[in-house]
DNA sequence: GGGCGAGAAGGCC
DNA sequence: TTCCAGGCCTTCTCGCCC
């Protein structure tokens, strides 16, 4: 890279595809005899002049920004302030040798040009042809044939088409490379039953107990583990075999496609191993980290990050300085970490550019439910939304919004998005994604009995469910002495609990639709009428023999709901805005605060009848405050916090001055 | 002034 | 001719609160 030169578009030379930062000529297994001039100039060729070629440059210069920054830093260091930091890394050079364990065995497994070799399987006449898993927009991947070309994973297909113009287009057909990578994870069982599935074609075994047990050398069961693959799937798959999962995942790309190489287990030889590899090798350290390594502090080798481990404290922040400082040494994760639980959920679509505000609001409303069905599925809520735009000139905006309650509604989703969406308009935008975060999971990791107190926050429309309501119940549940909340009482009641639910949301559903078009306190009258139906449906479960006749005209029922449930009496709003139950008043304009109220009671009655405690907790006032002062913050939760115990941060990382990186994107 | 949470952005596969 | 994904994670900055 052309350190500190304008970027490519300015650059005069005769050869300006040079300085073009393309990912596409790095080295791939299968790409070795790549002429990676002529992929490099057909791509810069093809791209410049586009909006996603100026954003590139954008990029670029803002990389190379940062890069200067970085060496102005690095020139400052006085030699005292580089001694001190030597110090520093000569302690964590002890502390983590201290933590290195030769004793496992990782197998890192990984199928060759997957979902291209699962396409061939599929149609033989594939076969020696050059391929390209994906389409004209993007490609997933290409199999070894196309790769010659330089054709390879995320290249664009126009791009691909015109390095090898008798490239073949196969759509891509996850549901294929599923049943196939189930296939294959039936073998890596039968090694490890624990084995950690890093993606549809990739995984890591610790082979340390079946070597032990078999008497055999981890090349053995590599071997034997690779042919069982394609003997079961046809598809043949590459290994790497090491002491710790960064090691074996560097080696299961030195010998591809279907080979393998094994790293033997002492420390002199992985540190011969690591002292020459390209930092770009390890998983994690991806272009920007290689150039912002290599252009500000000369770091190509993994051995230079020892070597240079004073500067990378000294500019980076602890965590980066302590991965690259690891990755130096050869050190990686040899235990199998526990189930990594997923942090936030999201969907995205990308379509041609458009501004059409009518449009917009219908691919939210589509993405709104793919989230939301994923997330039903998953069996998530969470409470921070976060619209992600890219705008048709490649800009990338994200505006988040946190909630007042935890929600996998999609009526929630798309309310919220929508306003967020109002708030950039009018925009071009070629691309929308959602993503929901801050998931309940105090609950959902929570012990196994609750499983069906969690599917009824989950499956209801949780979208009434407030947090505090949510805490009281489960407390209240744990706290029920003699086990009255056994699977079992869960199991019987969870029937009603989800009719009421279901017939609660459908109720909710039409009632929205109908409150579009009416006025705030006819909407109030209908939703009491509601509320009242859906508690006289719980007690109709709960007592068969009640008149059938209830549920036929949910508007003629209220005043037969309570009657028929005196000894525990319908929510109702006196005056029109007192609740009965607990006297807290809510006036009919709160609107959304008063159906959670309401929901806070069922929720509260059907547990207290389940587990026949009476324990009660007035729900949350605090949250009613802050929403009438208007601008007060929701009073904190304690947030998903980040799990530091649990993964090194690798990926990104920033120095540690201030960034004043100056965000364009930023402030409307 | 430090701790903390929310929102935004960057980065990797 | 066609003009660059989708998903997830981590860190940073800023502002509020104690």
């Amino acid at each position: 890279m052309d350190n500190g030169e304008s970027s490519s578009s300015t650059n005069n030379s005769s050869r300006p595809w040079e300085s073009y930062n393309t990912v596409f000529t790095n080295a791939k297994a299968g790409m070795e005899g790549v002429d990676k001039e002529k992929v490099q100039r057909i791509v810069y060729e093809m791209s410049k002049g586009s909006k996603y070629f100026q954003n590139e440059e954008r990029k670029d210069a803002h990389m190379k920004q940062k890069i200067d920054h970085m060496r102005d830093r690095c020139a400052k260091l006085s030699s005292s302030d580089l001694s001190n930091y030597q110090k520093v890394v000569d302690r964590r050079v002890l502390e983590l040798e201290a933590t290195r364990d030769l004793s496992r065995i990782w197998l890192h497994v990984d199928m060759d040009a997957f979902y291209a070799a699962v396409e061939t399987l599929s149609d033989p006449s594939l076969k020696g042809k050059p391929m390209a898993v994906g389409g004209l927009s993007m490609i997933s991947t290409a199999n070894y044939e196309a790769r010659k070309f330089g054709v390879r994973a995320a290249m664009p297909g126009f791009i691909a088409r015109k390095l090898c113009p008798d490239l073949i287009f196969v759509p891509v057909d996850f549901t294929k490379y599923t049943r196939y990578s189930d296939l294959t994870r039936k073998v890596f069982g039968n090694y490890d039953p624990n084995f950690i599935a890093e993606s549809l074609d990739e995984a890591y075994l610790d082979i340390t107990d079946v070597c032990r047990e078999r008497g055999l050398s981890g090349a053995e069961i590599a071997e034997e583990l690779r042919s069982f693959v394609y003997s079961e799937t046809g598809l043949t798959c590459s290994a790497g075999v090491a002491a710790n999962r960064l090691l074996a995942k560097v080696c299961s790309d030195i010998n591809k496609p279907n080979g393998q190489f094994v790293l033997q287990n002492d420390r002199s030889t992985v540190m011969t191993f690591i002292s020459s590899l390209p930092v770009r090798k390890i998983g994690g350290i991806g272009k920007v980290t290689e150039h912002i390594l290599k252009d500000a502090l000369g770091i190509k080798t993994c051995e230079e990050m020892v070597q240079k481990g004073s500067l990378l404290y000294a500019l980076f922040s602890q965590s980066s300085a302590d991965f690259f400082l690891s990755v130096g040494l050869g050190l990686g994760g040899t235990d199998t970490p526990r189930v990594r639980s997923r942090k936030s959920i999201s969907s995205e679509r990308t379509f041609s550019a458009t501004g059409d505000e009518r449009l917009l609001y219908s691919k939210l409303a589509e993405i709104a439910e793919m989230l939301s069905q994923d997330m039903k599925k998953e069996g998530l809520t969470a409470r921070t939304l976060t619209l992600k735009l890219k705008t048709a000139s490649f800009e990338i905006r994200s505006r988040a919004v946190s909630l007042q309650r935890y929600t996998c509604s999609s009526d929630d989703i798309l309310k919220h998005a929508t306003k967020l969406l109002k708030a950039e308009l009018p925009v071009s935008v070629r691309l929308i994604g959602l993503r929901m975060s801050q998931f309940l999971d105090e609950i959902r990791n929570s012990d196994p009995s609750q499983g069906t107190i969690t599917k009824f926050i989950v499956q209801k429309d949780s979208s009434r469910q407030d947090l505090d309501d949510i805490e009281s119940f489960d407390i209240d549940a744990s706290n029920n002495e003699g086990g009255s909340l056994s699977f079992g009482s869960h199991e019987t009641s969870y029937g009603h609990l989800k009719d009421v639910v279901e017939y609660e949301e459908r109720s909710h559903i039409d009632s929205e639709e109908v409150i579009t078009n009416q006025e705030c306190m006819e909407k109030e009258e209908r939703r009491q009428v509601l509320e009242g139906d859906a508690l006289l449906i719980k007690h109709k479960e709960c007592k068969p023999d009640t008149s059938h006749s209830m549920n036929d005209n949910p508007n003629a029922q209220n005043t037969e709901a309570v009657s028929v449930f005196p000894q525990t009496e319908p929510l109702f709003w006196v005056d029109g805005y007192k609740c009965v139950l607990c006297g807290i008043e809510l006036p009919p304009s709160f609107v959304e605060e008063r159906q959670e109220h309401s929901d806070f009671h069922l929720a509260q009655r059907l547990q207290n009848e389940e587990s026949g405690s009476s324990s009660s907790t007035t729900p949350s006032k605090r949250r009613i405050l802050g929403k009438e002062k208007a601008n007060s913050k929701p009073k904190k939760q304690k947030p998903d916090q980040k799990d530091s115990s649990k993964y090194i941060p690798i990926h990104t990382f920033f120095t540690k001055s201030n960034q004043n990186s100056s965000n364009e994107t930023q402030k409307k």
